[in-house]
DNA sequence: AATCCCTCCAACCGCAGCATA
DNA sequence: TTATGCTGCGGTTGGAGGGAT
């Protein structure tokens, strides 16, 4: 908190008045809510002249805003406004104002706050959370899925979480789709990889086999860098099998307003060449991890672009998303 | 009781976008 | 076209308060 400054040497108003900063007394309070009440919001430096008020416009907005406002809920947020929050933050990143826009009663701060305090931390905590399934990792990618420690819902917020850090900004997100999409990437795969999932959370995959050389051919045109651990390939492998998970994620275009739905697969590429191909990959074992690949997209997140809508038309009910229990009134 | 440390959150700051002169 | 003012947004700051030592 600041402490109330007295001394306005650093600013002055039209009047040539000295100007506080600070907190809010009391009686600034009610001076600036009853002038609201009776005049509703015009330019907020004609409030505070008008109000009697010795700050700027800027603040008296803010102090509006942000606390006097009749309509603010009050009070701690609900786990459904917290799940609220992770999701949209999954969508907008940190456009907290597009946020607060859907959370009734709250208001930007109060949401950026909560997320830098409370809901990182505990998003962190669940991060480092072990799983008894991560020793097999093949089978569960990050041991999220069936049978671990973490509840359904917190599986959920795991899994947004992971979005969400990987794409914590939007300049992340606006390079995340300002890339080519005229190449389909989902192309360097076999078409039987294609599965559904609901936003947000992980689906056993199948194991796929592929041609190896189309999966080569793909590999080599996109940069021939997956994100591998290791070498890139140098050379076709014999065989690929494809192990994983799906995710679909939305994501907003904050040119356009559309949204992009993306299924992301959390994939595992066991690929296997005979020693007389290459002993460096014979037998090995690739991981590859989805997870903060959106910054190059070749680094192992199988993307494909299901469709566009209208970010205000999919927001509208936000209970769509299928994973949320609950409904937005 | 005193001090330290950490968390929370109200408020400020700088910037971008827009309207108007 | 440029300057100016206003609004809104996101990042950051710093003080109050509470728990730990």
């Amino acid at each position: 908190m600041r402490k109330p400054d007295f001394s306005g040497k650093n600013n002055v108003n039209n009047n040539g008045a000295k100007l506080r900063k600070g907190l809010w007394s009391p009686e600034e309070d009610d001076k600036l809510m009853n002038y609201m009440l009776t005049n509703g919001q015009g330019c907020w430096s004609d409030v505070a002249r008008n109000a009697g008020l010795q700050r700027c416009g800027k603040s008296c907005r803010l102090r509006w805003i942000n606390y006097l406002r009749p309509d603010l809920k009050r009070g701690a947020f609900s786990p459904q406004e917290e799940e609220l929050i992770i999701h949209l933050h999954s969508i907008l990143g940190n456009r907290w104002s597009q946020i607060a826009a859907r959370l009734p009663g709250r208001t930007d701060n109060e949401i950026k706050n909560f997320w830098n305090s409370t809901v990182k931390k505990r998003l962190k905590n669940l991060s480092s959370t072990p799983s008894p399934n991560t020793s097999d990792s093949s089978s569960d990618p990050g041991g999220l899925v069936g049978g671990g420690l973490m509840s359904m819902r917190e599986q959920n917020i795991m899994a947004l979480y992971m979005d969400s850090s990987s794409l914590s900004s939007s300049s992340t997100k606006a390079r995340a789709l300002n890339r080519p999409m005229d190449i389909d990437p989902l192309s360097m795969f076999d078409n039987s990889l294609t599965m559904s999932a609901p936003s947000g959370s992980y689906l056993n995959a199948p194991q796929v086999e592929m041609n190896p050389n189309t999966f080569y051919e793909n590999y080599r045109m996109f940069g021939g860098n997956i994100g591998v651990e290791g070498e890139p390939l140098d050379l076709p492998p014999e065989s690929i099998s494809i192990e994983g998970c799906a995710k679909t994620e939305y994501f907003s275009d904050t040119n356009t307003n559309n949204i992009t739905v993306n299924t992301m697969n959390n994939l595992f590429i066991k690929y296997c060449n005979s020693s007389n191909i290459n002993d460096n990959h014979n037998n090995k074992n690739i991981k590859v991890e989805n997870i903060g690949g959106l910054n190059n997209y070749f680094e192992g997140d199988d993307q494909r672009v299901l469709g566009d809508w209208n970010l205000e038309e999919l927001m509208k009910d936000v209970s769509s998303f299928p994973f949320l229990d609950f409904h937005v009134e």
